[in-house]
DNA sequence: TGTCGCGTGCGT
DNA sequence: ACGCACGCGACA
């Protein structure tokens, strides 16, 4: 502990909005721990991180606390994950053991004030994405997948019906590819045999729920990663504890109400897909 | 596979 | 000094 003290403060020992030097796009950690040591994300549970009012006096004309950086793990039901476009959940009211839901109001404060903050003055936020991986001793992978920036909140009622704060996220333009899970989809192309895709890492990220299988590959990651934190409901990713609710009875949405959460008579109408699914995983 | 409980740095 | 938090390993 004491080492790992000393090397957090060799290597970073202040927080910084944006990039940090030697930790570039793509960078793939095999434990929440290995980001706290670098100082790249300085919490081993939190998925916000922030500056706190100490650094007030740093960054004058900034609003504090500031976020600079959160963790997508495929954990808070309200999230949704479209790649460069991100819906984030604040942070409280969550059940943090069993079946990982909401089951209080968020409040906009910490992490969740820290997050708003950022829209004032543009500040970039740094995007750490979680993926299972049999590959790594944790089961799991963190990878660093560029800036984005906080474009709007609000206050909303979430899956389990509490309110949750929600944060549209934008990947700045101009960074390398996603490099994690950088998964094209051959959706519209039907390929002579499963084994003609280069890096495939999932035949179905529907899991069966579709008429059609949707294939995913992934030629970037070494080895290719499997979309995994995240699951798929009538080709909207949703995070893997949402429950389809039950049909509503002589609904005729035909698919109209494409959300999952909800109306369950909702389809897949054509090629109108409500979100973007280039990317697969968390 | 799902659940449980310990775990610890950071902000207040 | 206290409480929070998108891990992680253990056990069944």
């Amino acid at each position: 502990m004491y080492k790992m003290l000393e090397t957090r403060s060799v290597l970073n020992p202040k927080k910084r909005v944006g990039d940090i030097p030697g930790i570039k796009v793509g960078h793939q950690f095999y434990s929440r721990a290995e980001m706290v040591v670098v100082g790249f994300h300085s919490h081993w549970l939190n998925g916000i991180d922030y500056m706190g009012m100490a650094y007030k006096a740093d960054y004058k004309d900034y609003q504090f606390p500031l976020a600079v950086a959160i963790v997508l793990s495929g954990m808070y039901e309200d999230d949704l994950d479209n790649a460069d476009e991100i819906v984030y959940t604040g942070q409280g009211g969550h059940n943090l053991t069993g079946d990982k839901r909401q089951i209080k109001d968020q409040k906009l404060e910490r992490g969740n004030l820290a997050l708003k903050h950022c829209i004032d003055r543009d500040v970039p936020v740094r995007v750490i994405r979680g993926h299972e991986c049999a590959n790594s001793y944790t089961g799991k992978i963190y990878t660093y997948d560029g800036l984005y920036k906080v474009v709007k909140y609000w206050a909303d009622k979430g899956i389990s019906g509490f309110t949750v704060y929600k944060y549209r996220l934008r990947r700045v333009p101009g960074q390398p590819m996603l490099t994690t899970n950088q998964v094209q989809f051959v959706y519209g192309r039907v390929p002579q045999s499963v084994s003609e895709l280069r890096g495939m890492v999932c035949e179905d990220i529907t899991g069966g729920q579709e008429n059609y299988p949707i294939p995913a590959t992934n030629l970037v990651d070494e080895p290719p990663v499997p979309p995994s934190g995240y699951k798929y409901i009538n080709s909207i990713q949703v995070a893997k504890n949402v429950k389809l609710p039950k049909a509503v009875a002589g609904c005729n949405c035909k698919g109209s109400c494409i959300d999952p959460r909800t109306c369950a008579c909702a389809k897949l109408n054509g090629s109108d897909f409500p979100y973007v699914e280039r990317d697969g995983g968390r």
